[in-house]
DNA sequence: TGCCAGGCCGGGT
DNA sequence: ACCCGGCATGGC
């Protein structure tokens, strides 16, 4: 299916919640182990989570990289699945010690398609989690896909059942300008609008700014 | 109370 | 190629 209205969503969303600023972190670190940490869990048990580790200095990879794991994992408790990540984390780190000195502006030397090459073999780091580090940290023009994503996409009726995340990825990029700072924030809106008002019933599209997009929307105002 | 949050991996068909 | 269980907290 033919959809050439991503750029026009993309500006609903801004004029209605303005610019989303993320990822909510400041430093390139930080970004990257809240990415890892995020994975399946709500941003507020992440926060607890990336809390502890400032206050033991250990909100830096190469902190991370010199700690052991059975102090990491108590710290990031909060975060769900924490002995797991903990391991990603560590998987991570050593990554970027083995291959780069632990010099995160040498690993984002690298061309995106190797460095995304080379992070998705990294235990524990998928194709979601990679492209949030690419985009977000390293600055790489490359969309990133979520579950409210695809939940979204499927309520506009602009994608279908059987497109997996490759599909979604090429249908955002390839209807978009590669535009950096607009992948961030559009990522960011969607997130928000999944949170908040996309994850109700139909009916409450109406408070939804893309309900002029959606294909429920247009089911319940013209039933016939 | 039970459900689900900004996934990923391995083992089974 | 898809499907499913494991991982294992905290808030509504």
């Amino acid at each position: 299916m033919i959809f050439d209205q991503l750029e026009e969503i993309y500006n609903a969303l801004l004029n209605r919640f303005l610019d989303q600023n993320w990822w909510p972190a400041t430093t390139k670190d930080e970004i990257i182990i809240g990415a890892i940490l995020t994975q399946s869990v709500n941003w507020s048990n992440v926060e607890k989570a990336i809390v502890n580790l400032k206050q033991n200095s250990l909100c830096t990879l190469s902190a991370l990289h010199d700690t052991k794991a059975e102090i990491i994992a108590p710290l990031i408790r909060s975060s769900l699945y924490f002995n797991q990540k903990t391991k990603k984390l560590k998987h991570f780190t050593n990554f970027l010690f083995t291959h780069f000195e632990g010099n995160l502006k040498l690993m984002f030397r690298q061309n995106l398609e190797e460095l995304r090459k080379n992070l998705l073999k990294i235990h524990g780091l998928g194709e979601e989690t990679a492209d949030s580090i690419l985009l977000y940290a390293g600055d790489y023009p490359i969309f990133v896909i979520d579950a409210y994503t695809i939940r979204i996409c499927q309520r506009l009726g602009c994608t279908q059942s059987k497109w997996k995340y490759a599909k979604y990825q090429k249908f955002f990029m390839d209807h978009l300008s590669a535009d950096v700072a607009m992948y961030k924030d559009f990522h960011a809106q969607l997130v928000n609008l999944g949170k908040n008002i996309c994850k109700k019933k139909h009916p409450e599209c109406e408070q939804c700014p893309l309900s002029k997009f959606c294909k429920y929307y247009e089911n319940t105002t013209n039933p016939s």
